[in-house]
DNA sequence: ACGCGTCACTGACACGTGTCACCCTCTCGC
DNA sequence: GCGAGAGGGTGACACGTGTCAGTGACGCGT
């Protein structure tokens, strides 16, 4: 790359990017008045004539700030970073983000998600804390260490919180109690009257972090009820939940948590299909309460789970910004119930 | 907009952030030295030893380099801004959206997504602009102007690029033919007979830029075919399919293209409660080809969408980049065909 | 004429980085 | 002895912005 040092002939478009100093130039003013002017600085008093004359100055030219420079000299910016799940998330996920987004800009944040695909925990802290975010808002799933924290901490970040099933060393954490869901589920095939109870976990890589807990929510629910859990392996396919249902007479299952609605479907339908009534012989349970499970005969049971709702999260985020010495608090993000239908 | 101008600031940690002045004091090099050794430049020949203490003292202060003080430097950056989504997205998409972040950072490029939650088109514009980035992938639904796409291009933006239904002015496109999907799901209903086609039109607000498409879609199949389409309104509930179906005979449909498998499974079971015989009395088609279809009964037929992958995509933004020049191209994002199950 | 205050504005610095043009010190060939 | 060349580094500038301290002009009271 040439530098080109004071005509830039090298403009494709023939047109350089306009900075403050083109503004000032072309309203006959100084850098600073054009400054004073854009961002209404209330200390400093500019005649009216004079606010006009910039402002069509800058219109004319089509002038836009530079963001990096701006937080650059301002040593800070107000750039709240959510590193991007690589996980398939569902839609009670997906709304719960968007109202969050939507509340953070309300408080003059500025929020972006970035990718890190592919590098490891430290690295990937490392790449996030080049950007300077003002706090960090991390998935669990991201694998963010106490390392990790450190790093971000020292790079100038106020505040760090963590969404996930568990907490991290130094970070803020809001913890989604995945095993309630599991142990609420449970627990209700248990008080009806349910013995030997499967326990559905997804083979998809990523779902992990959602399944286990489940399942150890399932095993305290059990827990000196003499009623014995039962993993299930399975895909999210129709071989895969027909295979299972084909040796279900054999697991002698009554009962079963399904880890979601979608896996609830897949399996109910291998189930009928392979004549094992539902509920009277087994009961089945699903999670996340989607419309598409009310639909099924019998319809099914599930466990709601009421998300905490963006706006509170974005205010914990903005205090814990302001307080940056508060020590890291935890708290739940999440609640669950179960809803009962006809499938249990 | 009250701007919070009351600035605590002091640093409470009682440590700066490290940058690489303080590398070179404790190296007891140049500035200019640890910059060589850090970016590992090749035309300038450090000794080894040199290197080593360079690298030593950045790990000890835990120096990460400043992304906004570099890329004002270099006065471009490699950042590919992709305006966050407010609406719903299926899995397909979310799907499409992580394979494509992963392609570009392949290309070497940081993907930073951006919500602009309500901001008018030409503000979110400015917005984006701000952050100088080297190209802007848009939704459609972000509401991008002719206007905005300039006010980025002047700004130093090397490439914008549409994903939506329609071409914007001055972008590159990638044109998601919605269309095509209700004119297959139609001409198929046609030709096997069907006369009378209803086509879901759903109520919830943010899918119009996907239904309004499709049911033009659907009217160009049934042009000069002697069949005619009837536009159904829907809400995604139970009582508002109930509704429709209660009126299903007055309305005389023999076909219905039910805008996706989620109404089309809405739609068919609220059709079965009210004594509607599908297929026989009347087709249905959904599209997106769902596991879940597949468990119903009869069997959902569907409209299959193929997208291009991202990897493809990538490269397209990568290519337009690098020939900013080049006039803006219009492609196709994606192929349908119907898949027949049971329910046609 | 002078001091003083207010108004409207400007000059200059700092933020953290990358890079170009030098500079100094050796060594080597003759 | 001395220029040439190479190895190993450094000084200084530029990027675009925000803001503090200062500066000239002007009005006003004495």
């Amino acid at each position: 790359m040439s530098q080109s040092t004071e005509q830039p002939s090298e403009r494709p478009a023939g047109r350089a990017v306009p900075t403050s100093a083109d503004v000032a130039r072309l309203a006959g003013v100084s850098r600073a008045t054009v400054s004073y002017v854009l961002n209404n600085t209330s200390a400093v008093r500019i005649s009216e004539p004079t606010r006009r004359r910039v402002r069509e100055a800058a219109e004319e030219l089509g002038y836009v700030p530079h963001a990096a420079a701006r937080s650059l000299r301002a040593g800070h910016s107000r750039m709240v970073l959510l590193p991007t799940p690589h996980v398939q998330v569902g839609p009670l996920y997906s709304q719960f983000f968007n109202e969050f987004q939507w509340a953070l800009r309300r408080l003059d944040y500025t929020v972006v998600q970035y990718g890190s695909v592919g590098l490891e925990a430290e690295e990937a802290a490392r790449a996030w804390a080049e950007l300077r975010p003002v706090a960090v808002v991390a998935l669990g799933e991201s694998r963010l260490t106490g390392q990790g924290v450190e790093i971000l901490k020292r790079s100038g970040a106020r505040a760090v919180i963590t969404l996930g099933t568990e907490r991290v060393e130094g970070a803020h954490a809001l913890v989604m109690d995945q095993g309630r869901v599991g142990e609420a589920a449970t627990a209700h095939l248990v008080e009806t009257g349910r013995r030997r109870i499967g326990v559905v976990v997804p083979e998809e890589p990523g779902l992990a972090m959602f399944s286990g807990p489940r399942l150890e929510g399932a095993r305290r629910a059990v827990a000196g009820t003499g009623a014995t859990v039962v993993p299930l392996p399975l895909r999210y396919e129709e071989e895969s939940a027909n295979a299972l249902a084909a040796r279900w007479r054999a697991l002698g299952l009554d009962g079963v948590f399904a880890y979601n609605d979608e896996y609830a479907m897949l399996l109910m339908r291998a189930l009928q299909d392979a004549d094992v009534a539902v509920p009277a012989e087994t009961a089945v349970v699903g999670a996340d309460d989607l419309l598409l499970g009310r639909l099924l005969r019998p319809r099914l049971s599930t466990v709601r789970i009421d998300m905490v709702i963006g706006r509170e999260l974005a205010e914990l985020v903005d205090r814990a910004v302001r307080e940056p010495e508060a020590p890291p608090r935890t708290s739940d993000l999440m609640a669950s119930r179960v809803v009962r239908r006809e499938s249990s």
